[in-house]
DNA sequence: GCGACAG
DNA sequence: ATCTTGTCGC
């Protein structure tokens, strides 16, 4: 008996329903913890997620970068690569990078690389159920986490704030040009993200954090590409980058 | 119906 | 986010 081959992601976007998927975001929103709830900071990530599109296949390379605090020097790396199965929708978008976050987040755990505070890019609160990505993965992770988005996704803007259904969800920073909206990702209050994030935010458009990762995840691209195809789940160190970063 | 809409 | 030609400025 023989049967036709079912790809993962076949499945995955058969089973993936917007409305419970609206329902498992207002359920885990009320998990967050919106007060301070860390120790001293000695370690901060920064996460940055890209794509790359290979025999038809779109793949999602999560970055989680490792600085020490408050030097902000670059001390390690973990990247994960999965397939993405979801589509971009604006306010689902966790349900489409989480799976290669998940597998950095596994490899870094394997590996006994920890952090005290994840700095996400994308929204945290600042989302219409209160659970940006930022958010979630603080919660699924259980680790403190601060949203920072280069765009607004609801609410609205007064005196640098974000205003929603009479709520302040975000704080918007400045540098320059350059704006961010700070929202809680998760065990932090808004007050003290946006302290810390204007602390680690020394030059360019993101947070040190962010930047990093960000830089990182365009310059290992071209090196997933040519061992992309031998499995279907990666991940591994990207540490050799830092010095070039 | 129209505009808004993280990455 | 990604693709992608041309332009502006250091």
């Amino acid at each position: 008996m023989s049967h036709e081959p079912v790809l993962r992601c076949e499945i995955i976007k058969k089973k993936f329903d917007q409305q419970r998927a609206f329902k498992a975001q207002t359920l885990l929103s009320r998990k967050v913890i919106l007060k301070d709830d860390f120790q001293a900071i000695q370690v901060v990530a920064g996460t940055d997620l890209s794509y790359l599109r290979i025999q038809g296949k779109e793949l999602g390379i999560a970055i989680l970068v490792f600085l020490r605090y408050p030097s902000l020097k670059p001390w390690g790396c973990i990247y994960g690569v999965s397939e993405v199965c979801v589509p971009y929708i604006p306010g689902l978008l966790a349900f489409r990078e989480m799976p290669p976050f998940a597998v950095a987040l596994a490899m870094a755990k394997r590996e006994g690389m920890n952090y005290d505070l994840l700095f996400v890019d994308g929204h945290g609160r600042a989302h219409p159920r209160r659970l940006g990505i930022a958010s979630h993965i603080g919660v699924v992770t259980g680790q403190p986490s601060i949203g920072v988005a280069k765009r607004k996704l609801v609410g609205i803007e007064k005196d640098n704030m974000v205003i929603h259904n009479n709520e302040i969800i975000a704080k918007v920073l400045t540098r320059g040009k350059y704006k961010v909206y700070v929202s809680v990702g998760h065990r932090i209050s808004l007050e003290t993200a946006a302290k810390v994030v204007s602390k680690v935010w020394r030059k360019g458009r993101l947070p040190e954090p962010t930047r990093i990762a960000d830089r990182i995840s365009k310059h290992i691209k071209p090196m997933i590409m040519e061992m992309a195809g031998e499995t279907e789940y990666l991940s591994g160190r990207c540490s050799s980058f830092l010095p070039t970063i």
